[in-house]
DNA sequence: TTGCGCATTGCACAGGTGTGCAAGGTGACA
DNA sequence: TGTCACCTTGCACACCTGTGCAATGCGCAA
């Protein structure tokens, strides 16, 4: 062996007397190409052990093999179970995951993304809550040609470029088993204003109480940013209302965990004197006490189904992936009839 | 405007009436160039908002402008963590961060790292423990002639490649407290056997009993592998041993989890009937009730040091970056005096 | 004026793969 | 046998940047 170096196509080509274009057009798949010099090209590529240069095929594609996973999302749960899902898919495949948290705050937040997007030529994004709900993200991507996927908590307009959950519907079961219970006098400590998943969660609660022909005074809502801190303070302020609410809904697991700590610092068992109800089932909810009863957000589910729809369908059969998936209540200890 | 594409390196030239080797130099700062001249190509890459293109610099520097995490780390916490560490670093520059989890157990687990390190020509990896403690790994990124540095507890052979913490140390310190608190007969649930962190905490760990002397049986360590269950485990085998131990150390906060709630499920207060002690903090620490005593591990810290030392020392100026990071005690309320 | 050294710049090719378009080959049919 | 259509293949160039080495220009001394 003269060149130690690693083979190319024009190796591949050389060996198997033929031109670099068809041993391209094994590579591809094409069509186009008789049986047998496919066969002979291929034993070829396996006895030089040939594998295709990514950078040169980006460089002449002007495309990446790269998906992308932009988010601002707060929770690291979450973000890596998404992670997991994608890579999950990605396994095997020449695609690699590449990470961009982005600053919903900074003005230059779309010029950042479009950078980055126009610089790396991402073959996918995978666009997570909450600035998966910024169209203009959307449009951006579009325009630049780069394939997206929204994960979300909306109503799906556009199944190609959208999972969703039905979390309206899933809070709205999980307080209806509260109502069930006994429980009157429910608090709500919601997400933060402008999150779509937020005010679905809180239609969710809603729905409930109306069907149940129970009213809900604003002082029964506290508001929260989706953080441990937020849900202490909400739960600061709720459990000391006259008469105190028996169930609190939380609308994540951190910030039940907040409200959790100030039932412990009051000496209120839970969930004796006060059931918690929270969103997402984080390995959180499974791991504090008592264990939370919560609502499972099936995001490893969705991050699968929004990695398929960007790699999929290129070995030609375009497999129709599941857009909807469905946020189920998982029944722990946390949750009980009220006294009396 | 004939061209909608972007500017490349040949319009900057043709439009500065210089050569695109010349452009190339501003670019890459070469100090051979003259002043003038740097300021008139400069001008013009500003006036065309001209961006090199990475394609095409990864295919002829055969070096490609990604940060790899390889890692088989379960705690995604800590994985979280160190990405953000790295992309804090990272931020602002051209480089981006690519994820790779491996799988320890399999045995083509080597030669996948290898493929997929010559094959994306990655910059330089950031390698988690526990896989970061296998050093044929490291020899792979040094045939390769891949950047790498390894993140461990253990000691510094090589402060370039390495960014470790004083686990066994911090952990001692920790013991001594529980020891000063008045704690004689204290458990041990400790990690997995084979990883080093797990033999660095159980080392720190006897140390502080023998500087002590105090005797510490066998029958006082459980065996755990960092996850919450076996935590779970380990805490019924040790609470079920008389005399009951008034404190346990856990290598990891998710197994101390798990022993708190082999606690809760048998009636027993913590801190008052049982102290226990965790390590890592992470967000799970101070979330759980009673707030958990544990020892800081600092990953951020060694994370934003991991990537500067893979990325710094490119501006000319070779920074020199701290190799070793102090974990510390963080005192909250799951450690008190045994009763009587 | 010539020669020399130094600072600066440019040419031409490398890096590896994809593709438009034209050419080659083959079989069928009149 | 000629023609035509169709299937298969190959050439040459595009994608964009980096670099070895040669060339250019300039000042200065002999």
């Amino acid at each position: 062996m003269k060149k130690s170096r690693q083979p190319t196509i024009n190796d591949v080509a050389r060996e198997a007397g033929v031109s670099k274009k068809t041993v391209s057009r094994v590579i591809n798949r094409s069509p186009l190409l008789n049986e047998e010099t496919r066969a002979k090209v291929e034993a070829v590529i396996a006895r030089l052990g040939y594998v295709p240069n990514p950078q040169a095929r980006a460089l002449a594609l002007r495309r990446n093999f790269l998906i992308g996973v932009v988010h601002d999302n707060p929770n690291a749960q979450t973000v890596l179970r998404v992670q997991r899902g994608i890579l999950e898919v990605l396994r095997g495949t020449e695609f690699e995951l590449v990470v961009r948290p982005v600053d919903r705050g900074s003005p230059t937040m779309l010029e950042d993304v479009r950078a980055f997007l126009e610089r790396q030529r991402l073959f996918g994004v995978v666009l997570l809550p909450p600035i998966s709900e910024n169209d203009a993200l959307a449009e951006l991507c579009d325009s630049i040609g780069c394939r997206y996927v929204r994960m979300g908590s909306a109503q799906l307009d556009d199944p190609d470029h959208m999972v969703a959950s039905n979390d309206r519907e899933a809070v709205k079961e999980a307080v209806t088993y509260l109502i069930e219970m006994g429980h009157r006098h429910i608090g709500l400590v919601q997400g933060p204003h402008g999150f779509r998943s937020a005010m679905e969660r809180r239609a969710g609660f809603e729905d409930a109480l109306e069907a149940a022909g129970i009213p809900h005074p604003k002082s029964l809502v506290a508001d929260g940013n989706y953080t441990f801190d937020s849900g202490f303070q909400a739960g600061v302020r709720l459990l000391d209302l006259l008469p105190r609410p028996t169930a609190i809904f939380c609308s994540n697991d951190e910030m039940a965990a907040g409200v959790l700590h100030v039932a412990r610092q009051r000496g209120l068992d839970v969930p004796g004197d006060l059931s918690i109800l929270g969103f997402d089932d984080t390995t959180l909810a499974a791991h504090i006490w008592p264990p939370l009863t919560t609502v499972r957000w099936p995001v490893s589910s969705m991050a699968r189904s929004a990695a398929l729809k960007l790699v999929g369908g290129l070995d030609g059969d375009a497999v129709e992936e599941p857009s909807m998936f469905l946020s189920t209540l998982i029944r722990r200890a946390s949750v009980a009839p009220p006294r009396g």
